[in-house]
DNA sequence: CCATTTGACGTAATTTTTATGGAAAGCACG
DNA sequence: CGTGCTTTCCATAAAAATTACGTCAAATGG
């Protein structure tokens, strides 16, 4: 990881479909040597994949909101976790400390279906001991790739 | 938006780097005609964009907590909105119902990062009255881009 | 009911991009 | 100073994207 990589990271995060030779020519490198980074960068699990980001309300997913998630003992959380990988709608399970056990960030149609999500289905896995659930009114910022921080990576390869 | 827009929607969140050739055979069209659909749910703002999913613990941002953010009162809101954009480590701000105002979602490289980002830098912002922030530590599931729920878009059609 | 228009698609030709193989430069190591 | 390893570039072949153009079907309007 050097600063061109880092370099590669940021402009494949604003457009993930750029050509070699255009990220190429970004970083003072010809396409095959671009394409050779990349490939590497995601051997190395840097980068996970690329996606397209698909707008939520054009696809009819209005409701954001996050459920707080208590468990009543350790021994639930794989059952748990099991049924939350199932759950479309859950777009985000962190386990957190503090109060609650997991956050939940839940996207679906609308109220009904936020009721089915938490009350019916979340409530119903064994071991949930209660649920607090926070809607979300707007989003005025929401980026899905980690900040960079280039200094930071420099040091890292001196390791 | 019909059947075979979504199709592609699916499968560009799962590989936002196919070829329209690839998603076309998919889709059961020529790839003039897949690129031509890729390019028009680009107009339409459905696809937002595409992007390299980047590892942040691979870049070093091994820290993610939620910051719930207290305003004093509204008048606060353009200011703090405005702060937080600037913020490269607040990867989502949610304006929320409920207890507090705003729901962050921060990533960081450490605690250090974090005491900068929340006890200074945020609650700097004037009208921030209080926060509370909460740890994570793991995500067992993280994905970008929202569900999708084919039976409901085949209806939008028929509008 | 038929002609015309519009929109979406496929095919083919052109251009661009990617992949591959081979050679040279930089670098650590002995 | 040479050896082996890595990274790069260049050239070429293969693949993909783009463009142009013709076709078809559904919608539009007389």
């Amino acid at each position: 990881m050097d600063t061109i990589d880092f370099k590669a990271l940021s402009e494949l995060m604003m457009n993930g479909r750029m050509t070699w030779a255009e990220l190429g020519s970004c970083l003072g490198l010809s396409s095959p040597a671009t394409a050779e980074r990349v490939r590497r960068l995601e051997d190395q699990g840097v980068i996970k994949g690329f996606t397209a980001l698909v707008d939520h309300e054009a696809v009819g997913c209005a409701l954001t909101a996050f459920v707080a998630v208590s468990l009543e003992r350790p021994e639930h959380r794989n059952r748990f976790l099991q049924k939350i990988m199932e759950m479309q709608e859950v777009q985000e399970c962190h386990h957190v400390a503090g109060e609650d056990d997991y956050l939940l960030k839940v996207r679906c149609k609308g109220t009904r279906d936020l009721e089915r999500v938490v009350s019916d289905t979340v409530k119903s896995i064994p071991g949930v001991a209660r649920t607090r659930t926070t809607i979300v009114m707007s989003t005025p910022k929401e980026t899905p790739s980690p900040p960079l921080f280039p200094e930071d990576i420099i040091d890292a390869t001196r390791r």
